[in-house]
DNA sequence: TTGTAAGCGTTATCAA
DNA sequence: TTGATAACGCTTACAA
């Protein structure tokens, strides 16, 4: 049941009276002023958390005209295509950070309504900063946001869009990792299944592929495009095969389509690795459940959040010196397949 | 076009002046007071539209005393452990009704500091409700936050937490439903792939696969644990075929553990549909990508969401006579395996 | 180092 | 129907 009136919750004035000092100290005390004697800011800190004392956002925001709050705009596409952890991932990367900051992290789904209600919030002072998870995709409206708010993008926006700060997947020294292992294995003949070649990550990852190939002197075997899922892995593999039977070895460009590519050769009595190795790519949980487990090349999607995160904040408190764009590094990860 | 010094966004004292009024009408014109002589709102409004005026959350939060925010909790382990579209597209159907209202979503990932600092936050008055997409897993620190502010569950939480409003899906009636697909078509030995036991899904999954079969008075094959993995799914149907090879259809409780499956029935040479007919869960991406197409059982996930907003704020707005618990039903989605 | 006091842009209570 | 005028809880000069 509740109560006539809920005890209002606690002010810095209430903490104040608590611990014998003005609001003026306790605010210090809560933004970590150097300025405070250290004993009276412990029976501050005391005070605080006797009373439980939380900051209210609402009058801290209008006091400091800082919003104290971050958007994570989400591209709607992305929300219906990325069935793997990568959002999910990518998110508990920021929040990481963020729980350390005082930042609150305000979700936006954009497009919905792309020129109105959301870049009006954006541009109204009602957040600090944004990041933007584009993967590559993004829509040219935020152009205009960079000019407003820092901004951070996750994979490298669209080519018309200016400024901001981008964190960055390796993908071509990515694929460059796992083409490698294929040869380090010794395979000699050796096919790829590619993404969309209109997708940057599609071509990313072929030139990766390409440029280890070439490294070693190597002839590419059958290079076949890929649509990023199951059955178009699958029946890439099968066109790969038609193409050259001989092969020894296939990167594909990602681990849905590899699982896809290995129920195929399974079906056709091929071992892998023994007759041809396979080396996937994402590091997702297609790899780990196909039936010989994937070696792989990792997206580091939870450090790619983290360092969006990371990136923002220290914007805010005013670095200048940030490099607008951060690349992370992808690392292979040895299972059975190759 | 900008000038030197961003002039700093208008304020209704601004807005007033140029209208000629005060700050208080301009203020109730913006609410849509009906106490306001017409002809003023028109100058008024014209005034607002010139200026670009934009009313500040801040200000308006702290004399109002709400936040226009709504916290969307999710449990860290949801992050991780759901791949599938589901959270994604809960979201969208959440972010759908929230565009229209002038609420604003915060986004916490629960549990990495459970007692601390969220549940402060969420009840220092910086939100108004709490959307917690629960899936059946939900903290138990979640039923003190429910004494506090209205909270709306998506997934009925666990059983020790009081108070609070759930939207849930039937379950039972789902896979009852994807069950009797499988017997309409004339299967006659049926086994099933459950869900973990332990969770409510898995044993709700399976309650409403053994209700049909008791319905067309037909003894259930074997019904092997899985874990809602493609690799569990593997192992199980594994299983499954051990204990009866002569089974004719499989109702799998994820379409992850169905694709699992029919990787292996196609490694066996078993043929899907025609020698044993397949019927998975949730319609996510896995159901489209299998070699052959998944006939499935669709969650609503987007008006879940949906509904879930649309209770919070009804209830936000003062509804007092909403249900406490709202089921949606699922929905069979015929494609190839069955 | 600490306290006083003036805002920050709204809403809401009174009078007028 | 309108306009003053207090709050709302915090930050931040400016004093002490």
């Amino acid at each position: 049941m509740r109560t006539l009136k809920a005890p209002s919750a606690p002010t810095l004035e209430m903490v104040g009276a608590h611990a014998g000092v003005s609001r003026a100290t306790v605010s210090r005390v809560v933004n970590g002023s150097p300025k405070v004697s250290e004993e009276i800011a412990r029976t501050v800190r005391a005070a605080i958390a006797e009373l439980g004392y939380v900051p209210n956002r609402a009058a801290r925001s209008l006091a400091s005209k800082q919003a104290h709050a971050i958007a994570l705009v989400v591209p709607e596409d992305m929300t219906r295509l990325f069935g793997d952890l990568y959002l999910a991932t990518i998110i508990v990367g920021i929040n990481d950070r963020l729980q350390e900051s005082d930042y609150v992290l305000n979700l936006m789904v954009a497009s919905t309504d792309p020129h109105g209600k959301t870049m009006r919030y954006l541009q109204g002072g009602n957040v600090d900063g944004a990041l933007v998870v584009s993967h590559h995709t993004a829509d040219t409206f935020l152009s205009t946001l960079t000019s407003t708010i820092p901004v951070v993008f996750g994979g490298r926006p669209a080519a018309g869009i200016e400024g901001g700060y981008v964190v960055d997947v390796d993908n071509v020294a990515g694929s460059r990792t796992g083409t490698e292992r294929l040869i380090a294995i010794g395979r000699k003949r050796i096919a790829t299944i590619t993404g969309p070649k209109n997708m940057r990550v599609g071509s990313e990852r072929e030139a990766g592929f390409l440029a280890a190939l070439a490294d070693a002197g190597l002839t590419p075997g059958p290079v076949v495009e890929g649509d990023f899922t199951l059955s178009g892995g699958a029946a890439a593999m099968r066109t790969v095969l038609e193409q050259d039977p001989s092969i020894d070895g296939v990167f594909v460009a990602s681990d849905s389509m590899a699982a896809g590519a290995m129920t195929v050769l399974r079906s056709m009595g091929i071992q892998v690795p023994t007759d041809i190795a396979m080396v996937g790519y994402d590091d997702s949980e297609a790899a780990r459940s196909t039936e010989v487990p994937l070696t792989t090349v990792r997206q580091p999607s939870e450090e790619m959040g983290a360092a969006m995160a990371d990136i923002l904040i220290a914007v805010l408190n005013g670095a200048e010196d940030r490099p607008r764009t951060t690349i992370l590094p992808t690392q292979l990860v040895i299972r059975a397949s190759a």
